[in-house]
DNA sequence: AGATTTGGATGACCGCGGTCATTCAAGGGC
DNA sequence: GCCCTTGAATGACCGCGGTCATCCAAATCT
């Protein structure tokens, strides 16, 4: 027996997925921090120690409802990328596409589910790998714009790309943190797009 | 009857402190995060119920010692500062000045400190007014250095050197954050630097 | 001095996230 | 076909942070 499409391993795979898809349910509903684990397996119609046997902890399940969504944050954010014109310089790309990601946080995340997913970030016993890995696709597409920078002759060439893509993701998780901290007095887009011009400018060759 | 010091607001005030020193000896020991309001009360002689005329949670509690704790690392900075030689460029106080302040974060506060920090200012309803205000010892200190670089002629005269300074500070947070998480890969110190040379080249006049 | 109000102190109680000994079909090995 | 192993499922149970009706001594009013 590996791992077959046996009676036993589908049943349990489905029990997952019930949990999961009514996790979902109520979180987008009252948002996750709202929701109990007990609500969770009522809904499912599953024992509480079923839960455990499918999901580390709430935060895991968090962790993966999170994930999910920012793999498909990242599709729109590529798209984004791709519909601007290809004449615009890389230093107005750039501070667009930080505009656009602000937007996305402010108004399809939103301050709530921030927060949830920073705590989960600072809770050590959680894995948020696939939302802060450096192979994570926004990387990905802030190299591309920083590559086309270095080969227009817009950007200096002392430090390497990616690690000034590093330094820009930083930038908005910082600055995205501290709107979670600061809301309502602190505006996310306008501080994103204050600290890029300063960021940047700093960047030019 | 005013706060005059009669015995009922003097006992009030005993109690208080008991279970604050209680606190403060535990988690001194044992990190906050690892010790219980139980064990805390426990520790104190005093009920559980007493906790909570006096403190309104137990992350309220930990902002109070965070809090405590901010002020001393602020009076800290500023004896760094005024140790620093006369003839520096403010190019190079800021450097060290960010240096300084990583290496207090690294050794001093320690890692698990701030996570439960950021923790607690996550947490929408805790009050951490006296770490996050703008009128803290901390943006005063930039103030005054920035506004050095201004008048001699230094740095940029486009931003008021009160935005100037809360940009800095945040990039300080932002990288101090994205250090709690990725810790042990990232270093703190050295990003919190790599990440100031570009800032402050765009601050350049 | 006696009556009334105030507010610190109490501990049983709550729902939470999480644990674990136990149960019991489903799946080999022979 | 029989027996042993596997692992999903269970729910009573735990310690946690936090609540609240109740108590009662100190302070104030008359």
């Amino acid at each position: 027996m590996k791992n077959k499409n046996n009676k036993r391993t589908l049943k349990a795979a489905e029990t997952k997925r019930r949990i999961y898809e009514a996790a979902q349910q109520l979180a987008l509903a009252s948002g996750i921090e709202n929701v109990s684990v007990n609500s969770i397996v009522k809904a499912a119609g599953v024992s509480k120690g079923s839960f455990y046997v499918h999901f580390e902890s709430k935060d895991a399940l968090t962790a993966d409802l999170v994930n999910d969504y920012t793999m498909s944050a990242d599709l729109t954010y590529r798209s984004f990328l791709e519909s601007l014109p290809a004449h615009e310089s890389v230093f107005d790309i750039l501070m667009m596409l930080a505009g656009e990601i602000s937007d996305f946080i402010e108004t399809k995340i939103r301050l709530e589910n921030m927060r949830v997913l920073y705590k989960a970030h600072l809770t050590k016993t959680i894995d948020t790998t696939s939302a802060m890995s450096y192979n994570r696709e926004l990387y990905k597409l802030f190299t591309e714009v920083l590559e086309r920078g270095v080969r227009q002759g817009e950007l200096r060439e002392d430090l390497p790309v990616d690690t000034l893509a590093k330094h820009l993701i930083m930038a908005i998780r910082g600055i995205t943190f501290e709107w979670c901290i600061r809301h309502p007095e602190y505006h996310l887009k306008e501080q994103v797009e204050d600290h890029f011009k300063i960021l940047l400018y700093g960047l030019k060759k």
